[in-house]
DNA sequence: CGAGTTTGACCAGCGC
DNA sequence: GCGCTGGTCAAACTCG
């Protein structure tokens, strides 16, 4: 079992290395993600390729996690907190206002779009490959597709996935590799407010380390 | 009937 | 400015 999981969209500038444990009988990963067979094959990469050699981690045996991390990427690891409740705070205090002018002056849908497209960009990411027969990985959270698109250069479509829950924005991309269709890409976009929707195993397990999940 | 999926349309961002 | 592309919306549809 390989894995290799990558964050950012941000410019990192310094290294350091981290470790944290698996155990043997979990099959989340500390970011989320669930795996639904023993045999789940899992590499994951960077959005931008620039950010490639600038953080990694890996599994060493299907037991430990080495990650390679960047002080100065504010929404990892231990940045990751107060960038995401800063974020978020800021965009629900910016919703509850644009409810209100949408309400009280009569906003344009048009202007409301344009907000939300500002704020996408702020938004954390991490993304990752699977190799796996399913496209969507058991990863603890509900999810609702909200669209799907064929995008240039692949003749898989991309899906795009919410979380179903109340109040969390989580969004995730899936879509597989041109190069190898067995490969599933999956982009967490976001940070889960709640913990995964799983039975009492599950939950008890990721509880452990649920300060890595997103 | 409610929840989730599909799909065409729309829009913003980006490169030329 | 224009065209291309990715991301989102929302109505229609499907399923349990």
């Amino acid at each position: 079992m390989l894995n290799q999981g990558l964050f950012g969209d941000q410019e990192i500038s310094s290294q350091q290395m981290g470790f944290f444990s698996f155990s043997p009988n979990m099959t989340s990963l500390p970011f989320g993600l669930m795996s639904s067979s023993s045999s789940l094959k899992t590499i994951a990469e960077f959005p931008s390729p620039k950010l490639k050699e600038d953080i990694t981690c890996h599994f060493e045996g299907s037991q430990l996690l080495s990650l390679q991390r960047s002080s100065a990427n504010l929404w990892t690891w231990g940045g990751v907190n107060e960038g995401i409740v800063s974020n978020t705070m800021m965009r629900n205090e910016d919703e509850d206002d644009d409810h209100h002018h949408n309400k009280n002056l009569g906003i344009s849908a048009m202007k409301m779009k344009k907000i939300k497209a500002r704020r996408k960009l702020r938004e954390p990411r991490f993304c990752f490959k699977t190799m796996s027969d399913v496209d969507v990985l058991d990863d603890g959270y509900k999810w609702r597709k909200y669209g799907q698109k064929v995008v240039k250069n692949t003749q898989h479509p991309r899906s795009y996935y919410r979380c179903t829950q109340d109040n969390c924005r989580v969004k995730k991309r899936v879509e597989r590799l041109a190069d190898d269709p067995r490969m599933v890409i999956t982009t967490y976009e976001g940070r889960h407010v709640h913990s995964p929707s799983h039975d009492e195993d599950d939950s008890q397990a990721s509880s452990q380390l649920s300060n890595f999940f997103w």
